[in-house]
DNA sequence: GTGGTCTAGACCACC
DNA sequence: GTGGTCTAGACCACG
């Protein structure tokens, strides 16, 4: 469910915060799904407890994610809203990175194909 | 030529060190053109010579620009290497953003109607 | 693990740069170890931290360490590439100078039996 | 008879001292030979007299040249010295680079086939 | 004037 | 504890 890249200059705790929302926005983690306890993610990633601790914290700040104290953390059944700001955060970096394009004096076209070729494959390439 | 955001979480080497990337491939910064010397930038933005030094740096480990001790910095005569790194670059983002929001479930004409209103306004509305 | 040799006149960063290079071509470092931590080094050789920490950001940039911030400095996993730079490196070193000899009249014998001297010798007069 | 690499970290007279050093120990600039006047390579290489002055200064200074005042400078003839230090230096560093390889692991043969290489073509390669 | 190196010491985030 | 950034200010070599 989670796992770290030790080179990535990101925190771990950003790292797993990043992943958990991912996964949410994409239909991957479903509401109400119950997160690996923080000794089980501790031991599997080998992971300072603490640092497991300090993302689920803040996944839980985020509405991501509700701590149940007792039972463990589970995915928060409002997820509708960060649907919404993933959707907006991307097409707000595409919209950055075509005006750059624009500038830089790449045609309409090229970009629209690239588009064009994402949705016409009917598969799903995800890593 | 350059500006420090205090509020942006990016070290000022870096600001700097991308604000002259974007101004070469967008073709504002011209091949052999003078820097502005590392004593005169850092009183100009208020920063300390050894921060301006070391974005200067590592500009020149870029291939950016190149250093000339007791002349100066001057932006490097082979930069249309960074306009094709720069254009690979942004087409990535745009596709990995492009296949995410295909998975959230978004149609393709809200992407391209974005894409077409940004190459639709005629003016350049940088800055 | 480090020195300085401070009537070499290349700056301390390099030094220390190019001595674990060598360590790491030679076997002596392993892919994995830790390096001594920015401050201990510092201490230990009587060198700024500054100084001790652009060398260990020279060394990650080469790609012959990995920096992982909050657990230390370590020697890269892949450190084959830079045992054939090196051996490229040197080959061609002495290609260059025996060109030269041989353009100032050398006889190649003379260079041969300094080869052969050095493969005489069992031990390795290293340090 | 000069030319200067801007690229170069080495300072300029350093550069002019090196090429001269080499051309004598070459045989290409021949003893009593007279050099440029310190005003027309100025002009010539785009460079300020003054470091043109003090490359020759530095010339002569090493004994590779004799300024004769009011008639220019000119290569000394005494160069048998510069060819025996040459000779010196460039087997050192062949030593140590050899030393290095043999350390690494490279058979003695492999070098010995290089040396071979270069003695057997009859030309000369120089650049 | 220019860039390059180094010291001394502070502050931050991460683990 | 760790690495990373930044400031303040000195000193050097080069042109």
């Amino acid at each position: 469910m989670f796992y770290i890249n030790a080179r990535n200059k990101k925190p771990i705790y950003e790292q797993l915060c990043e992943q958990l929302r991912n996964q949410v926005v994409e239909g991957i983690a479903v509401p109400g799904e119950a997160l690996p306890s923080v000794r089980s993610l501790s031991t599997e990633l080998g992971i300072n407890p603490n640092t497991i601790q300090r993302a689920y914290r803040m996944m839980e700040e985020e509405g991501l994610t509700v701590s149940i104290p007792g039972k463990g953390n589970f995915v928060s059944m409002e997820i509708e809203t960060f649907r919404k700001q993933k959707i907006a955060s991307s097409l707000n970096t595409i919209r950055d990175e075509v005006k750059t394009l624009k500038r830089i004096g790449i045609q309409e076209q090229q970009i629209t194909e690239l588009i064009k070729d994402i949705y016409g494959g009917e598969g799903d390439d995800q890593g």
